[in-house]
RNA sequence: GGGCGUUUAGCUCAGUUGGUUAGAGCAGCUGCCUUACAAGCAGCAGGUCGUGGGUUCGAGUCCCUCAGCGCCCA
């Protein structure tokens, strides 16, 4: 008996335990419960920082449904996570649950049929109805919070039980909730020290806002999508009536009372002898000045634009740098605020018909404020011509449905405009695969045009751990906030107290309040390798994972997620969060199509996986490149599923060779490989052993894959076929000890290789005569295979497989069975050929049903070959 | 408008620093019940490598033009 590589000896477990008829059915079950119990993902601690690989696993947003997309790129970071525990590093996989945010917060809504007012006390009675209320039940926010983390519980069972049967070899132990209290504790304290180090700041100011949600949006998560408009050209006379009237063009007439300027392009010679006089404006006559500047297009409209706080972002650049006054008229439920006309700050030259025309638009939305001014304009003769449809870009939420809108409002914000420098550093430190995703990254960190707005006027998610002082009038200071203290982490500032006050001074004079916002889903993602690592919280463990190995993720993320952690780590630690980055592809819809829920082409994994099979459905993930869009391809996992079968048939047959009349086996070691034939295969398996470690320490699974399984089906059709009379012979002569110990090292390395890919019938076929796991067994090395590789003549294997192809052509164009002898074999070669082919005759005549060979040199090389009659086939 | 990627057999894709006749799987076709596997096996057929130019002894590969598709950013 011998012991490999692996440290296991073959025959440990007495009698085989080769199945009759081995399948697929059940072993994910099987299999998945036995690693559970045998703890085989478990992380190492003590394993110190260089042998440590650690992941910074994406949380899959729970509230959304099961996606073919999330085991696609799943399994991309588990057969690299298994590839390195192989190698005999300490693999850190955790996984994390992100139920932040608003999808889960929607989700709550229509399952139960509530809504959150946070205004409302807490009731600890309340249960929701059992089918949910056409009129949404109003709720508090504690109760709310309830709710979501009930719904929570049940999404994150069914991820979790996907997890298992696909077959991740995440160490659950390590599982976190992005709302869950180590991670609103490691939020909440990385908040504290930007706001000690002033990195955090908040401010009164233009933001992007989102009137169905009423909440802020960041610049991440905006998206421009195309809609009608049109431009409205309007006549604004001279306030000095020195000259025509001044008409500009707007798509945005609704705003007219919030105008404060026009501008037009200091170059621009129609409108230079207007810079530093002023215009009135129609049906408000309110006196704006004429300015100049480089953001206004001469091309556009008239060339002259009117600034307004705040119809776009390009008002916001023009208010900011001219120094122009606010004038707000949209509230935050995105409708016109009322107006008192000849007051401060609205000063008219007409109040009265101002207040006539502007009442006729207060409380109306922004479409219908639109509509009606439209009408006032044309009543008074300040709209000129026809309106000019066009389509253009118009900013929305990603996840909203009407255009933002830009109120001001006091938010928090990251400090992260001085940082673009050191952040496109960073991202050129960082190993990008594919590299080319490199560019997206710096092309949004160069883009950066503000600070990051990391407040969020929602209910679910991490509250920030401040209250604010109210003054003896009952107006909130928040200049000086109150910070909790962090040892106290986390706290809800809407139910605890603030050091020195008592609970009855909430909200009154004298008192405090708390921050009633919580922080954006990607203020509280961005430390996903902190929390994950239990920063502060567990030190030993976040110093032997921290910076990690490997965030994995998706291309349509780097702006937000990848980004973020990268501004996090950089303020925290001063360093790149984890030194590599795998970015994964789309999966994309049988017709190659992106898939969306409104197109209805989502696919969901379940029924794959249970159709094909979890090795399958992995085999089809793996084929897919970083970076390279995959589509849902039922024919790859179908190829998938008959490898997979094909391993379990290939080794019981292998394994069939090797053991002995009681069922045990008992192999030579390698040493005993001396037959040509045997050691060209073993130098070629060395080959394929070299490609795949290279492959796979350049995070290209797929080609990994490729190479092992192109070796397999060869050494099938092949290797198998020639040796396998060879094998059964005289076990104590040198050609079937040769057989049988090349076929016990070709199918524990082949097993091993195909191990992160198939962990199901990998696993399966090691427990059959090798204790432990294949998981935790060495990966394969060339080391291994040189005792029986090194001087093998590779063209052994070669030249007898042609010839052997050749036999078999002749035998399929006579349409005869494979069985059928051939009474003279006739091949004409090069001498050097002849000579390879010299060393495996007797494994050629076997394979092949060979009677007779004759060999002969020539230059053109032929395979001749007579069958046998068929009468005495 | 800027950037990135991509275009190879009917389909999905390999093709490494330029080097014999461009590969694989699926689908198709022709056969074979072969003592591991018929959900299998053997074999056959199928491509002017998106277009046009250039560099080179030699280009699927390098450079330029244009076009289609996809994504990111404005």
């Amino acid at each position: 008996m011998t012991a490999d590589a692996t440290g296991s000896t073959p025959g440990d477990r007495g009698p085989t335990g080769i199945p009759e008829k081995p399948g697929l059915e059940g072993l994910e079950a099987t299999w998945s419960s036995r690693w559970h119990e045998a703890g085989t993902y478990a992380f190492d601690r003590s394993a110190p920082r260089d042998r440590v690989f650690s992941i910074d696993t994406p949380p899959p947003t729970v509230s959304g449904s099961l996606h073919i997309g999330h085991v696609f790129s799943y399994t991309h970071t588990d057969v690299v996570a298994r590839f390195h525990r192989m190698r005999g590093r300490a693999v850190f996989y955790p996984m994390g649950w992100d139920d932040n945010g608003l999808p889960t917060e929607r989700r709550v809504q229509n399952y139960f049929g509530v809504r959150c007012d946070p205004g409302l006390p807490y009731d600890p009675d309340f249960a929701p109805p059992a089918d949910p209320p056409k009129d949404p039940i109003a709720i508090s926010r504690p109760n709310f919070v309830e709710l979501c983390r009930q719904l929570t519980v049940e999404d994150e069972k069914m991820f979790e039980q996907l997890w298992r049967t696909l077959g991740l070899s995440v160490d659950w132990a390590h599982t976190y909730a992005t709302v869950g209290e180590a991670a609103q504790r490691v939020s909440q304290r990385a908040f504290l020290r930007m706001l000690d180090r002033g990195d955090a700041y908040q401010r009164t100011a233009p933001t992007l806002w989102d009137v169905d949600l009423r909440t802020a949006v960041s610049q991440a998560e905006l998206e421009d999508r195309d809609r009608p408009g049109a431009y409205y050209r309007l006549a604004f006379p001279r306030s000095d009536d020195s000259g025509p009237a001044v008409e500009i063009e707007t798509t945005r007439p609704e705003l007219l009372a919030a105008c404060v300027a026009l501008v037009a392009h200091p170059d621009d010679q129609r409108y230079r002898p207007l810079f530093g006089t002023s215009v009135v404006t129609p049906l408000f006559g309110v006196k704006v000045p004429v300015l100049a500047h480089q953001l206004a297009d001469p091309e556009k409209g008239s060339g002259i634009a009117m600034v307004c706080t705040f119809g776009d972002l390009t008002d916001v650049v023009w208010w900011r740098e001219l120094h122009l006054p606010t004038r707000t008229i949209l509230g935050r439920d995105g409708r016109l605020l009322p107006v008192t006309w000849g007051t401060e700050g609205w000063e008219s030259a007409v109040p009265a018909e101002a207040g006539s025309h502007y009442d006729e638009l207060t409380g109306k939305t922004v479409k219908q404020a639109h509509a009606r001014i439209v009408e006032q304009l044309t009543e008074v003769g300040a709209l000129i011509g026809e309106p000019t449809p066009i389509t253009h870009p118009v900013k929305f939420y990603e996840r909203g449905d009407r255009p933002l809108e830009i109120v001001s409002s006091r938010q928090w914000f990251v400090r992260t405009v001085p940082l673009r420098d050191k952040l496109i550093e960073r991202g050129e430190e960082l190993r990008w695969h594919p590299t080319y995703m490199a560019h997206r990254y710096r092309t949004w960190v160069e883009g950066l045009n503000d600070d990051w707005n990391i407040s969020r006027q929602r209910f679910f998610g991490v509250p920030f751990p401040v209250w604010y002082p109210v003054d003896i009038d009952g107006e909130a200071d928040f200049s000086s906030p109150i910070a909790a203290s962090e040892h106290r982490l986390p706290i809800d500032p809407s139910t605890e107290v603030p050091p020195g006050y008592k609970p009855d001074q909430r909200g009154v004079p004298g008192g405090f309040v708390g921050d009633p916002d919580v922080m954006d889903t990607w203020a509280t993602s961005s430390l996903t390798p902190q929390i994950a690592g239990r920063w502060e919280d567990d030190p030993d463990l976040f110093a032997r994972v921290f910076p990690m190995d490997l965030r994995p993720q998706a291309h349509d993320i780097i702006r937000t997620w990848l980004f973020a952690t990268v501004v996090r780590s950089e303020l925290e630690h001063g360093s790149l969060p984890w030194s590599d980055a795998a970015i994964s592809g789309w999966v994309l819809d049988p017709d190659r199509k992106k898939m969306s829920k409104s197109k209805g082409n989502v696919v969901t994994p379940l029924p794959l996986l249970e159709k094909h099979g979890a090795d399958a459905v992995r085999y089809w993930a793996a084929n897919g490149r970083p970076g390279t869009d995959t589509a849902v391809d039922d024919g790859q996992m179908k190829v998938g599923r008959r490898l997979a079968i094909k391993v379990l048939n290939a080794s019981r047959f292998a394994l069939g060779r090797l053991a002995d009349d009681t069922g045990s086996i008992e192999v030579p070691g390698p040493e005993a490989i001396t037959a040509a034939l045997d050691r060209a295969m073993s130098a070629r398996l060395a080959g394929v052993v070299a490609e795949a470690t290279a492959a796979f320490e350049g995070y290209d699974y797929a080609r990994a894959i490729e190479r092992t399984e192109a070796f397999f089906w060869s050494f099938c059709d092949d290797y198998l076929e020639l040796v396998k009379v060879r094998a059964y012979r005289d076990p104590g002569e040198p050609g079937p000890a040769s057989a049988r110990a090349a076929l016990a090292l070709a199918l524990s390395t082949q097993l091993r290789l195909f191990a992160p890919f198939l962990p199901f019938v990998t696993e399966e076929v090691w427990s059959w005569w090798r204790s432990g796991s294949v998981h935790q067994a060495p990966w394969p090395t060339q080391g291994e295979l040189e005792g029986s590789a090194s001087g093998a003549d590779e063209l052994v294997l070669e030249t007898v497989s042609d010839v052997l192809g050749a036999v078999r052509r002749a035998k399929t164009t006579a349409k005869r069975s494979m069985r059928a002898g051939v009474a003279l074999l006739t091949v004409t070669d090069t001498a050097e050929r002849l000579d390879a082919l010299a060393l495996a005759t007797d494994d050629l005549r076997d394979a092949g049903g060979v009677a007779e060979l004759i060999t002969a040199i020539g230059t053109d090389a032929a395979v001749d070959v007579v069958l046998e009659s068929e009468s005495s086939a």
